[in-house]
DNA sequence: ACCTGAACACCGTTCAAGT
DNA sequence: ACCTGAACACCGTTCAAGT
């Protein structure tokens, strides 16, 4: 019971409510997981959080804005994602593998956020430089993987890394759609798996072998 | 001035307005075209049309199943697209890339159809079947010209026909998300181009050489 | 058989007013 | 500096009433 004033040497907190910018983000992500892009409305979000509808707009420009906030949330905890999977990468026969899994995985586990992330017309002049910067961070992230695993230049790499975004982002896209979801279709794991297994043909050979 | 009545010999027009479901798909389609996925709502569309805003629920049951139709209208253009580019593939060097340049320059000709066809959360039980099927037409299209230009088997093709797939979709979705939009970024033709020829070197052997 | 107009609950956004 | 409540225009959906 020592009460919640201000305790010194503690930078007091910034807003009335707490941090309401990032519980709305938060509130956001929550009824994003648990009921869809459809109950994404603002008012929601609001309600959610607390606070009254026009609360949010002392945080963001519009609606959309938040979107942007939340899309940024999102492409951070993918960045986490790679970087995990990166590191434990010794199950899987090649790093290729490893990145294809995680990628799909993380559209799995997240397929509201996956979709918000990628699917918004967004990216226009304008959109907040939190969340271009983060959405940027995706692709030379891919590289990086792909030069640590190969020998390739960077232009080598770069190549690669496009043919494997793009061919895990779609496959996970249209997993999504359910349209990969014919009777006795493999699931998405086993079609990142194999296709990243025919992708590994076109790759140069290891760095070094271990 | 032969006057507008039923001529003889002719199917009577089966609705008041002529044939107003047929009439609400193609004002969805033009507000898609015109004014993107944002500005399609119900209310809109029955403007565009010419009727009250209650009209199209004596054709629909709600809102979702005039987008499953109007996304059914798309899938049917590409299947259309698809075919074309199947018959005047004598320019590409290999018919992978007559696929994905069709694939990319449909999904940039129709931006937000395309966004509509692949994006919304669809393809639940109780999707119009007119929808089912055309939608369900893409990939066996697909594994039917990887067949016709190798000496696949079905199997084989249909792993083929899949990374193609993924491949060019996660492609296209990319780029219409202004992912693949950095400063010097080639467009998405040029990328459609290069990354089709480099999946061709997974590819086996052409059944007949000319 | 097909369409309309009024009605309801919801949404995004604005703004004067409160602390 | 931050938040609220009322207000406005819009939307999806329903339903009695019109032809």
């Amino acid at each position: 019971m020592a009460g919640k004033k201000k305790s010194p040497g503690v930078t007091p907190p910034p807003y009335h409510h707490g941090d309401l910018r990032q519980a709305l983000v938060q509130a956001a992500v929550s009824i994003l997981e648990e009921e869809g892009l459809a109950a994404l409305s603002l008012r929601a979000v609001a309600r959610r959080a607390g606070v009254s509808h026009a609360a949010p707009y002392h945080h963001f420009q519009d609606k959309e804005a938040l979107l942007d906030a939340v899309a940024a949330e999102g492409f951070r905890l993918q960045m986490l994602d790679m970087h995990n999977a990166a590191q434990n990468a010794a199950a899987p026969i090649n790093g290729l593998q490893a990145f294809g899994l995680s990628y799909a995985s993380f559209a799995r586990k997240h397929p509201s956020l996956f979709r918000l992330m990628y699917t918004h017309e967004r990216f226009t002049p304008g959109t907040s430089p939190e969340l271009v910067q983060w959405s940027g961070a995706i692709y030379p992230q891919i590289i990086a993987g792909v030069r640590e695993r190969t020998g390739c230049s960077e232009e080598e790499a770069s190549s690669i890394a496009l043919v494997l975004w793009s061919t895990m982002h779609g496959l996970a896209m249209l997993a999504l759609d359910n349209q990969l979801s014919w009777p006795g279709a493999k699931p998405l794991d086993t079609l990142a798996f194999e296709v990243t297994e025919l992708l590994g043909r076109v790759m140069p050979e290891r760095k070094s072998p271990p």
